[in-house]
DNA sequence: GCGGGATGGTTGACGCGTCATCGAATGTCG
DNA sequence: CGACATTCGATGACGCGTCAACCATCCCGC
């Protein structure tokens, strides 16, 4: 890449003092342009993306639920975030909550029958929106992205 | 890039339906990290991103100022977002807000003597936590995350 | 000049993210 | 066993993002 006289890195039209600063702009820009698009795809549903991710990774976990901390964990989110989350899910009456047990802290989350459907029915047009983002980019260059974006440490 | 036998794409230790979820959940990492380590940087001064965008957006203005809704587009943002982290601003005694004498329905937001101080301060720390983002990626790799980035059409 | 649409901005309501604080259950160590 | 720390999770408070509804001002055509 060519780098003008005064040293800054071109854009499209901007230009940026340095390559970590251009790569930092082109990601949030990017990655909200995705959030949008994710969300339009859930929204005939009442389904926000969050929502949508805690219903899938509650779907993964099966039967068995999973506790609370646990699916902040994986997400990358707080917990007390997390709390309400479940909060408006349960009140949706997609997942239920009980107490562990074997361990009275912990409260288990787990997908109902109503949560699977609602996830059955956003799965395809959301992997439609996924698809969808990248519509204007050549294949290659997703897969450079991805690469990219795999490959840093933590 | 190689693909797994049952057509799935490796990311370091997760497997992904196509190279276009692999891209959104890559995305989605990174720019939440690059969004917690710039907020970090603004913390001492008790800034948010969002604020810090604002106030560099008048900086850049100058003496004029800009109306909310110009403010609204160089930002990603719908409106009432906006309306509401000027109060903010105002309330910190960083920005001024006016009539436009000539176009009435207009508020025209100008950044004050502190809001300058402010972002003076804050200026250097986050130009480097921009750069302690990326501080284990290879200078190319960053180069060319950005061009990605940069080449999709709107 | 005036009536109706367009434009600029605010307000209300709700979901999310985060910090600080707290209560309850468990574990640990004397 | 009993005090203390730790862990799990909830709650309060605040900033941000977004939708829907609204008010004020401007503009345009008649």
């Amino acid at each position: 890449m060519a780098t003008t006289e005064d040293g800054s890195f071109p854009g499209s039209e901007e230009s940026f003092r340095s390559p970590a600063q251009a790569a930092v702009v082109g990601l949030f820009r990017m990655s909200d342009r995705a959030r949008r698009t994710l969300a339009e795809a859930l929204r005939p549903r009442d389904l926000t993306l969050q929502q949508f991710n805690v219903l899938r990774i509650l779907r993964g976990a099966g039967d068995g639920g999973l506790p609370t901390l646990t699916i902040a964990d994986r997400m990358v989110e707080q917990t007390p975030g997390v709390t309400r989350l479940l909060d408006r899910l349960q009140k949706q009456g997609w997942i239920e909550r009980r107490r562990d047990p074997g361990d009275r802290r912990r409260v288990v989350a787990c997908i109902t029958l109503e949560g699977r459907q609602v996830l059955e029915a956003v799965d395809e047009p959301f992997a439609r929106a996924e698809e969808d983002i990248f519509r204007d980019w050549a294949e290659e260059d997703v897969r450079a992205l991805a690469r990219l974006l795999h490959n840093g440490p933590p």
